[in-house]
RNA sequence: GCUGCUGUAGCUCAGAGGUAGAGCACUCCCUUGGUAAGGGAGAGGUCCGGAGUUCGAAUCUCCGCAGCAGCACCA
């Protein structure tokens, strides 16, 4: 048998009878490597150790040491294991797959009855046992007819329909945990033992549907989540718990921001001190837009149908729609409203008023518009999903020409406004012409390129997502990583060449003719509510000063004080910070106490010497030690740091 | 929308086939206290809604509604 060559990563060379195993190589380079080996690589491809290997290749041993691969393994071999112990716990079980995903793995299950959070308790019992026993992990190649037929004998029917599902011809995998049998591309570890015992934790059961579609069988799924050590779950469960403090929901409860309430589900009711924020929140985007040179509008909230109709929305997105029918008694003619589900339509009207020129362009129209859609009830969450919400929306109605430069000065006021709000790192998405769309070739050749220039004169650094642009048009999704990691897809900017022509939108060119202009749909915020829930989230309840609903509280220690503390709060109030005073009979610590948890940026405490020598005791949120300051010298430094960003 | 779980005082939650509990918050009284809870007293509930079983239902059953987790959806 012919000799092949092995390149190790430190460029070692050995030599191998053709078909020898990654194990082999393994145990031949040392006993202890051959123990802890977890898989290795060929040529940069992920495989198990028992694998033959057949030619010359760069080679190498992967451990527990390699995070990448040994995660993957561990998460693997933990999905498979959990697949066992279940089939073992309740052998009518019915496998379907359990694939990898963030932090951990999960895997489907078909039964009757759905398992109990108890449960995940006996099957993690049952996986420890099993990761005991050290059991070797095998594996065969079968041609499909072989596995078909293994699966209808096995009654694993979801597995014959996985395998009658992949395309082509090939052979497949097998693999063995001992004896329990599945189906798997691999690669695995050598045996169950390699996986840690302590470092792996069921988490929830949940129904997802086979193969994701929901008109097929809900299945039983349950999550778990695998690490290489028991210091990274417990760092895992931790996060978890932070995320927990952080949820929106909660701190807009114990904040008084917002609440909700059965009769208006998905809708949110904005208290005093949440639309405080939202407020700020605006008035600093209406700033920055008129800066960049948009015209504000508003446009009603309930429009007849038949506008629907002609943009096409009523066709498609009806059943999203609120509607309204004007009682018989009261109208001549009964009518069919909706409740606008987005701005454009009427955006298009406001531009259709009066003839434009070629000069009328770039019209960049915004809006703060106030739209509700349907939304399932199942995807209701907090601000994050909700049935009326309010967008950052605007539409600029352009020449083809000026759809670069457009996208250019889009992105560098994105940029602006998320830096002033805090988020440094957002990622940009590029989606391309889908094959199903309107438009000609040309003006998507145009439309892309003009927009794929302007991100690249900002940076290199983008994803292109083929095929995922709207039916209208190509797009850039952005997405903005917060304070513990999370990315959310905020902003978009959206080529339009259809609505145009639908509504009937024109401009009289320079040639005396009549075009058609291009329609950018753009949002920076997405939607005031949902970024809300992203910033209560971002900064765990403590805004910065500029946002923060009540700016100062000032408290009085004695009552001799309090005359002092009500002028104190009458100046900061005239210099036009949210100030609030605190003359209640209680200590001074119950009152620090309580502003704390309430998160205001500055507790100014008030006593005598405070009163004496017309100073003021600052305390920070979130630190113990204060500072006395003269009354002038804290106002002014309070009016500094209050000022939204772009009024610095 | 689908599957599972949950719904008790303003909030967080305990309880349970015989008619309702705690802590915090709230009101009042005492207390004027120097940077994360001073003391005392009091008030507060259609136990999500509806139907059924039962001598009796907040508790058990069914049907709704809403919330939570996941799936599906997201112009």
């Amino acid at each position: 048998m012919a000799d092949i060559t092995l390149t190790l990563p430190d460029g070692a060379k050995r030599s191998y009878p053709a078909g020898v195993t990654g194990a082999r190589v393994a145990a031949d380079i040392s006993k202890s490597l051959s123990k802890a080996a977890f898989s290795c690589s060929v040529n940069g491809e992920h495989r198990d150790l028992s694998r033959p290997i057949e030619a010359d290749a760069g080679f190498a041993i992967h451990t527990i040491k390699d995070d990448a691969q040994a995660l993957e393994l561990i998460r693997h071999d933990c999905a498979h294991i959990m697949a066992r112990a279940v089939q073992e716990l309740w052998p009518d079980v019915k496998v379907t797959i359990g694939p990898v995903i963030e932090n951990g793995f999960y895997y489907d299950f078909d039964r009757d009855e759905p398992f109990s959070p108890e449960d995940l308790g006996v099957v993690e019992k049952k996986m420890r046992e099993i990761i005991n026993k050290r059991e070797p992990v095998t594996t065969e190649v079968w041609n499909r007819d072989r596995a078909v037929q293994f699966y209808r004998d096995n009654d694993e029917p979801y597995k014959v329909e996985l395998i009658e599902a992949i395309a082509g011809n090939e052979d497949l995998r097998m693999y063995w945990h001992g004896h329990w049998q599945d189906l798997c591309r691999g690669p695995h570890l050598q045996h169950t033992g390699q996986v840690p015992g302590d470092c792996f934790k069921l988490m929830s059961v949940a129904g997802a549907y086979w193969r994701g579609n929901s008109d097929n069988k809900m299945l039983q799924r349950i999550y778990g989540v695998a690490f290489k050590n028991k210091s990274d779950l417990k760092a895992y469960l931790h996060m978890l718990e932070e995320a927990e403090k952080r949820d929106h929901r909660k701190l807009g409860k114990s904040l008084e921001l917002f609440h909700f309430q059965e009769e208006a589900p998905g809708m949110v009711f904005w208290h005093p001190n949440g639309w405080s924020v939202f407020r700020s929140l605006e008035d600093y985007m209406r700033r920055r837009l008129t800066a960049a040179g948009y015209k504000e509008i508003k446009t009603p909230q309930v429009v007849d149908r038949k506008l629907w109709e002609a943009s096409g929305h009523w066709e498609k997105y009806r059943e999203h729609m609120f509607t309204t029918e004007i009682d018989e008694e009261h109208a001549n003619e009964k009518r069919t409203n909706a409740l606008k589900p987005m701005n454009c339509p009427c955006h298009v009207q406001i531009y259709n008023q009066g003839l434009k020129s070629y000069r009328d362009l770039p019209l960049r129209l915004a809006e703060f518009g106030s739209c509700h859609r349907y939304e399932p009830s199942g995807s209701l969450h907090g601000l994050m999903r909700v049935r009326g919400f309010t967008q950052d929306d605007a539409h600029i109605f352009c020449t083809e020409d000026q759809i670069r430069n457009e996208t250019a000065l889009f992105i560098d006021l994105l940029s602006t406004i998320y830096r002033d709000l805090g988020f440094e790192k957002f990622d940009i998405k590029f989606s391309t012409r889908p094959e199903v769309r309107a438009g000609s070739d040309e003006v998507w050749d145009k439309a892309e390129a003009a927009l794929e220039a302007a991100v690249k004169t900002v940076t290199e650094d983008y994803e292109v997502d083929p095929g995922e642009g709207a039916f209208y048009g190509p797009k850039l999704d952005f997405k903005l990583t917060d304070a513990i990691g999370r990315e959310w897809q905020c902003g978009t900017f959206q080529a339009d060449f259809v609505l145009p022509e639908r509504l009937d939108a024109e401009y009289v060119g320079e040639d005396g003719q009549k075009h058609r202009p291009v329609m950018m749909h753009r949002a920076i915020l997405g939607s005031f509510e949902r970024f809300l829930g992203i910033l209560i989230e971002n900064h765990a309840g403590r805004f910065p000063m500029w946002l923060a609903p009540t700016q100062v509280v000032v408290a009085s220690i004695v009552s001799d004080a309090d005359d002092y503390v009500n002028e104190v709060v009458a100046v900061l109030n005239a210099a036009g910070i949210r100030a609030v005073a605190d003359i209640r009979n209680e200590k001074i610590n119950y009152k620090v106490r309580e502003h704390s948890l309430a998160k205001v940026p500055a507790i100014l405490a008030i006593g005598m010497k405070e009163v004496g020598e017309r100073t003021v005791s600052v305390r920070r949120l979130g630190e113990k030690q204060t500072s006395v300051v003269p009354l002038e010298e804290a106002i002014a430094s309070f009016v500094a740091e209050a000022a939204p960003p772009d009024l610095r």
